[in-house]
DNA sequence: TCATTCGTAGACTTATCGTATCTATAATAT
DNA sequence: ATATTATAGATACGATAAGTCTACGAATGA
């Protein structure tokens, strides 16, 4: 069980826009330039991004991305939860009690992890940023 | 990204033997017929678990499996990586950084649901088992 | 000893999903 | 108008999960 690579894609165009965040929208050619990976591809995972609410795109001519909301309001289970999706990560095949306990204790500890990952905002690592 | 069916089916198997744990092994076949699953699959993941050092073997008439540890002792952690295995939830796709960052970040909050995981015991909930 | 019961292991098939590409279309700046 | 850029859908490919089949080995008990 593990992130799709798209999710870790889609976590390091954020970075980028975060970090190098202009006026002017960067567009998916320059991110997959960056990122190593071809741009019809990328252009999926952003717009996943954009339908979340986290990006705004831009058409025609000069366009492309940028972020939408303040940029300290973004976090990392925002990203990952456009890309990966909001399922529950185990769900039981009988469901035979509404309140099943394996279930609920698997959901428990999932909420932990969503809980230091919507805490920890992209903005907080742009200082710390490698060089590539 | 979801937990994968097998590990479904090891959590209500392992459960089903921490609660009727008896000295006498269950085998494969009764197990399968209160999971509605099939028996050589079934066995597959039976086999991790003994691999992983949780449950016991005995071959021959009157075998099956039961449990090696202390009952206590068995966490959904230790069900969940037998067989979903033990590598992290998230790797980069360009390593150029050793303490990146992005990485840590993720790996930190998969450490929390592991921990609630760890906790967990299955014995915990045996008291409550729903009625199949 | 021999047949029966039961777990183990590997090869194998099938289904599902992630990855990736291509193409056509709509929107916008110059 | 034309070039540029995002969007959407169809499609193909590959990897992994899900499941089956069969041969083998170990223990039991008659
Ligand atoms: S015991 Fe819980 S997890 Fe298992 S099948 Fe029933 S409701 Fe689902
Ligand atoms: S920034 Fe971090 S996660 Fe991204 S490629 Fe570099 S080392 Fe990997």
């Amino acid at each position: 069980m593990k992130y799709s690579q798209a999710t870790d894609y889609a976590l390091h165009a954020m970075l980028y826009l975060v970090a190098e965040a202009p006026d002017k929208p960067v567009s998916v050619q320059l991110l997959a330039e960056k990122l190593g990976v071809s741009q019809t591809y990328l252009s999926k995972m952003l717009t996943k991004l954009v339908k979340a609410g986290l990006i705004h795109s831009v058409s025609g001519a000069n366009g492309g991305y940028k972020l939408k909301r303040n940029q300290d309001d973004i976090s990392f289970l925002d990203v990952i939860q456009a890309i990966e999706g909001t399922t529950s990560l185990f769900e039981c095949s009988f469901h035979h009690d509404s309140a099943c306990l394996i279930q609920q204790v698997v959901a428990d500890a999932e909420q932990q992890m969503m809980h230091t990952l919507k805490n920890k905002k992209i903005a907080d690592l742009v200082p710390h940023i490698p060089k590539p």
